[in-house]
DNA sequence: GTTTGACCAGATTTCGTATTTAGTCATATG
DNA sequence: CATATGACTAAATACGAAATCTGGTCAAAC
């Protein structure tokens, strides 16, 4: 087996294999050895790419959150108007309820994710925390977001929203949230001039924040 | 022991005994028997006033969210402005997490309620929500509310917004949950004297509401 | 150099037993 | 005679020992 090339491909069908019983049979009831015979290796093998089970799981749950931020920078770059606010969270609100690992991070799907939650939020949160506040500032600079209060004070009405809508019963319509984040946060008016000027760089910004996610999946390959 | 009067003295001490172990041991840990002997009663003394251990402990509960309601209502009347939306939910928020056992409620906490949860949703959310959206409904007709959605659609948001501040790690002060509903759900102006104008309905409306909740803890007494 | 599965310690599940508890009701009490 | 009680029972829960399973390692195979 030539080494580099197909050593990621090997990592990315264990993910997929992983990612499947995941979903299936929840973290709780899901083996090492389950993973590794649906991805066609040695038991052995995973640990070659991971340094034990939670490791392994909370990489399935990375590359989730990767793929779903860059469909989200996808939507930016084809449309610089979703780079405002209401419209970036209608896209993302859509996207987590369409990727089911990631929305029963949210939802605290204690079932599915079991005690990977906790590890998860640890992980994940603080760093995308940051990167959303410094989108929040960017937008708060060129007056397309709310400026009486302070950025870092929205996010954490914000993140409350998000994830009252992300945990309601069913999960009301993206269009709801959308309505009420713009109502809650942006200014009366957006100019949609500022939108353009902006929307390159937090296509910028996600990206960056995107590639340090990135590179830590990659040195497991 | 003359009969009616201290009946309903009793069942207060009954009450009064299980929130107290309820909120201290949690509902799996708090037997029937440590609630009776707390409230110095024999045990069969309890299934005088409830007919199960559920049905008590749900009693707990709806006496704990009468009692915030009944807080909110005398807020309104000493404040005619606490009818706002904003307003009346920067009260009842704060009153909620200074509640326990509200709180708990809230924040789907399964230690302390444990399979209390799912039954106690099933029995109280109807009804207020009901109430909740003829208050709504109510300021709409007044323009207190936005009115470019109907008031059913803004109260599935609205339960979204405050299921998530509640839910907060930990929740967000007071002030911040008011902001956010001024801007999401209120007009850009409210009129004072619209609000003082509905200020007596609002407090019938939930005076009549927390009414019935009364009548079914009456039933114990 | 790379992959693997047999192996082992520790975790988890199982299953039978002991204990506890919800709910009842015959008796005690005032 | 109406009300209150705690002894009682069936059912649930907790416990513990034995059996099973699984995460992680590593010597052997390739």
């Amino acid at each position: 087996m030539p080494p580099a090339e197909d050593r990621a491909e090997r990592a990315e069908r264990i993910l997929d294999a992983a990612s499947e019983l995941l979903l299936r049979a929840g973290y709780r009831r899901t083996t090492i050895e389950d993973v590794a015979e649906r991805a066609d290796v040695g038991k052995g093998t995973v640990y070659l790419h991971w340094k034990n089970r939670e490791e392994l799981f909370l990489a399935v749950l990375l590359r989730e959150s990767v793929r779903s931020i860059e469909d989200l920078v996808r939507a930016v770059e084809a449309d610089p108007l979703a780079a405002r606010l209401s419209r970036l969270t209608e896209i993302q609100y859509a996207n987590v309820l369409g990727r089911p690992l990631l929305r029963a991070g949210y939802a605290d799907n204690a079932d599915t994710l079991g005690k990977l939650l906790p590890k998860l939020h640890a992980k994940l949160d603080p760093r995308h925390d940051e990167a959303f506040v410094e989108y929040l500032e960017l937008l708060a600079g060129n007056d397309l977001l709310r400026a009486d209060r302070p950025a870092r004070e929205l996010a954490v009405a914000y993140q409350a929203v998000l994830h009252g809508f992300l945990g309601g019963n069913p999960p009301p319509e993206p269009a709801l949230i959308a309505d009420t984040v713009a109502h809650a946060f942006e200014p009366v008016a957006v100019s949609t001039m500022r939108l353009r000027e902006v929307a390159p760089r937090v296509v910028a910004l996600f990206t960056e924040s995107v590639a340090l996610d990135r590179k830590q999946l990659e040195r497991a390959y």
